[in-house]
DNA sequence: CTAATTAAATACCAGTCGGTACAATAAGCG
DNA sequence: CGCTTATTGTACCGACTGGTATTTAATTAG
């Protein structure tokens, strides 16, 4: 774990693994009430010092929208780019929904999307936090309306319904498919409701 | 207003107004972050002090429970007793459709179901209140339930599908509306997508 | 060596929280 | 009139919050 690349040299050197920060951060974010969680408890977690962190992260805000970020990146980028390769349209949206409902069953582990989690918690978030959460979900329905458009191209989606349309409506599902999940309920049932509730698409 | 109605006739007489405290509670929970309402700040919009809520109400899980049991009665009893009313099955469809999207569009009114906001809430809540939520969940599913065995008998719902799962189909669609809703969609949109959702019943 | 530079952690700030001890107050009863 | 009973509000508790002023430590430049 090789904290950052470039030593630019000068000073006392920096100890703290922004990372390390980042990944402690997003678990906890994840698997935990995003209201109650005190920048305190982080420091803890990460051994670090409350003014090493408002130094790397600005604030709260600076630092939950680094974890959105880092979030982004690592789990929701792989989906998303499933999405462009030209798979049949009923095997994508397997897939999607398969993608939506793997759920790691062990205690503790997260539930859901964070993104999403974040998105529906009633607390007032940071306005970089709350933009960079607009941002990635308007990224995520456009790319489902493209997504939509070239199977439509191809002939493999015929409903009667508008992309645009299409594209809202499965992002609706997948991020109620999503929030039952976080909130515990029996991902065989999740996975039957998205289900039917997609069907529509066929 | 009258307080309450029986006086046992000795101490100090009460002024504090049990009724008008749910009302505000209940009103403060519907409107903003149940998280960060703190009793504190519900005391002040009372104007009563803090040990008078708590002799009320024991402790804020007693508040909350409170606040849930009134707003099932004054809520959400009517529209469960909707169900059974021996309306076509689409037209009650239709009214519970009406009713999950109708929202007061006017600055400061609350959005969506109170009690789904809660059970969605992912803040600890108490005993008492988690279980007071969970039971009227139930309540609200067998309700479903018994509406479309009935229409099944009538012959109006005629979907291969169990009432089972349909009850809890309907339940899951209209809390994900009204989750959208209290996060300040379009409610011309989350008609549409309920709408579609809803639309394999038929 | 000293000076400059950068990051570290301790210790603190005012504010808020859920919850309570306690004394004052207002009534009926004898 | 006191005595009992019940409700009131003030003033407090320790814990925690987001955020910061300040000192100390570790490094390089000259």
């Amino acid at each position: 774990m090789g904290l950052n690349q470039n030593k630019p040299s000068r000073g006392r050197p920096k100890t703290l693994d922004r990372e390390h920060v980042l990944d402690v951060a997003m678990a906890s974010y994840w698997k935990e009430d995003i209201g109650n969680l005190s920048l305190n408890e982080i420091c803890r977690r990460c051994d670090i010092s409350k003014p090493g962190l408002y130094r790397e992260f600005l604030n709260e805000d600076g630092l939950m929208k680094a974890v959105i970020l880092k979030y982004h990146q690592e789990v929701l980028s792989p989906v998303q780019q499933m999405l462009s390769h030209d798979a049949p349209f009923q095997a994508t949206l397997d897939n999607l929904i398969l993608f939506a409902v793997s759920a790691d069953d062990s205690q503790g582990a997260p539930k859901g999307c964070l993104l999403i989690k974040m998105r529906e918690a009633q607390m007032h978030l940071g306005e970089a936090t709350r933009a960079q959460i607009d941002l990635i979900q308007e990224q995520a329905v456009a790319t489902y309306k493209k997504w939509i458009e070239c199977s439509q191209a191809k002939g493999e989606f015929t409903v009667d319904m508008t992309p645009e349309f299409a594209a809202t409506y499965i992002d609706a599902q997948l991020g109620h498919a999503s929030s039952q999940l976080a909130r515990g309920e029996d991902p065989q049932m999740v996975k039957r409701i998205l289900m039917a509730a997609l069907s529509i698409l066929k």
